[in-house]
DNA sequence: TGATACATGTCGGAA
DNA sequence: TTCCGACGTGTATCA
């Protein structure tokens, strides 16, 4: 990983065109060849960049550029789609190049999909005599998250997301729409389960008919004998 | 802007919670106190963050982690939702400070916004006889993005979106149904425009009676006059 | 390979 | 402040 504290422009063109004015930056150039463009503010994301596969190419201004102040210029093109990141360096401050190896990667507990497993494993949280179908029941427009019968027999269309929110309700809608024209599972009857569920959300939903559920994570964490806490 | 190689392990708790085992990873220190997480990979994101406003609070060890081979801890904790990231460094193999000064920005040129001139120039790529009505159709939820009228002279309401999904299917028909109980508009007509359709969204769109349309942004481009390239 | 949904999405604008 | 839509969204999963 080479690290580049450098007074610079930058133009980028490609899916859309953009430009940097001269100013000083960070610039990043990754093992894999990527290049990041950060200012000192604005979090995560970099002002400019160039994704993977990708090849930079340096060379020497010519005499307008050198006219104008720049010392050297990159050229960051993209190898399947020929977009292109075009550095100009007006003055180097800082350059250190760095062996990372590498990186073991990124261990994620509280997702989605670690909540459908969790609501799986545990449905009567649906209620008493609850049981599973299946999991990603597949429908003509996606698959539904959780497919599960209640105590009487009947079907129940399970959507869940972290943070129930108005689109997670108009998605379960669709599925159910569709699934009750199904003379196998009709009548279906949906259920909105999610860690907070937003008031617009839970209106809409009761207004449908369809049933919130509020998931107590931890508890079902807690529950869950095979997961192993990492802190 | 503070630049830190060093090996560490990272955990972070708050909408998720997250691992990274030890290893040697970039960290940036931006002035705004957010604190980035890279490895010498996967360009663009970190792998993992905290975003401003935040801070930053640096400890010695304690027995417990001197005695695991801990130099130095960072607790970065963000100032409103509690979101905590905890550095634990091993071993720092390159610490420097720069002065950046401020970013005078990003200067974009979009796509999204160019289509729908592009296609208010050209309506009559929906149809022969289409008349362009207005851009940005006020109504009570929002602006139409086209407003326009067929060879019949009856009233087309036009969605346009860079990647056609089916999100967009669901704004449109929000739309046409407040437009068509306007007695001056009814019947409205939908057409989804857009780039690329997906499959799901067309399918949709097609049930509800919405007409759907690739646009060919190059070929509309390479029409339109008044566009100088900058390339 | 292509399509689809998730994301600590982030970010900006308007009500 | 919340809501809503765009994003060079990126990325994993699954057919």
């Amino acid at each position: 990983m080479r690290l580049v504290i450098a007074k610079c422009s930058v133009d980028y063109a490609g899916r859309l065109q953009a430009h940097l004015p001269l100013a000083t930056r960070l610039l990043v150039v990754k093992a894999d060849g990527s290049v990041l463009v950060h200012s000192d503010s604005l979090s995560y994301k970099p002002l400019n960049w160039m994704s993977p596969p990708c090849t930079l190419q340096s060379s020497e201004p010519d005499d307008e550029q050198r006219e104008a102040g720049i010392v050297e210029t990159w050229r960051v093109t993209h190898t399947k789609t020929a977009d292109t990141l075009v550095v100009s360096i007006y003055e180097i401050l800082h350059d250190s190049d760095h062996e990372l190896g590498i990186d073991p990667g990124l261990q994620k507990d509280g997702v989605e999909a670690h909540l459908q497993k969790l609501l799986a494993e545990q449905i009567e949280v649906l209620g008493e005599g609850h049981r599973l179908i299946r999991r990603e029941y597949m429908t003509a427009i996606g698959p539904v998250d959780i497919l599960a019968t209640d105590a009487a027999g009947a079907s129940v269309a399970v959507e869940i997301k972290r943070r129930g929110d108005i689109d997670g309700v108009e998605q379960l809608t669709r599925y159910l729409e569709l699934m009750n024209r199904d003379p196998r599972l009709a009548p279906v009857a949906g259920v909105f389960a999610a860690q907070e569920i937003k008031p617009q959300a839970r209106t809409l939903a009761e207004d449908r008919g369809i049933r919130c559920v509020v998931l107590d994570y931890d508890a079902m964490r807690g529950i869950d004998d095979s997961h192993t806490r990492l802190f």
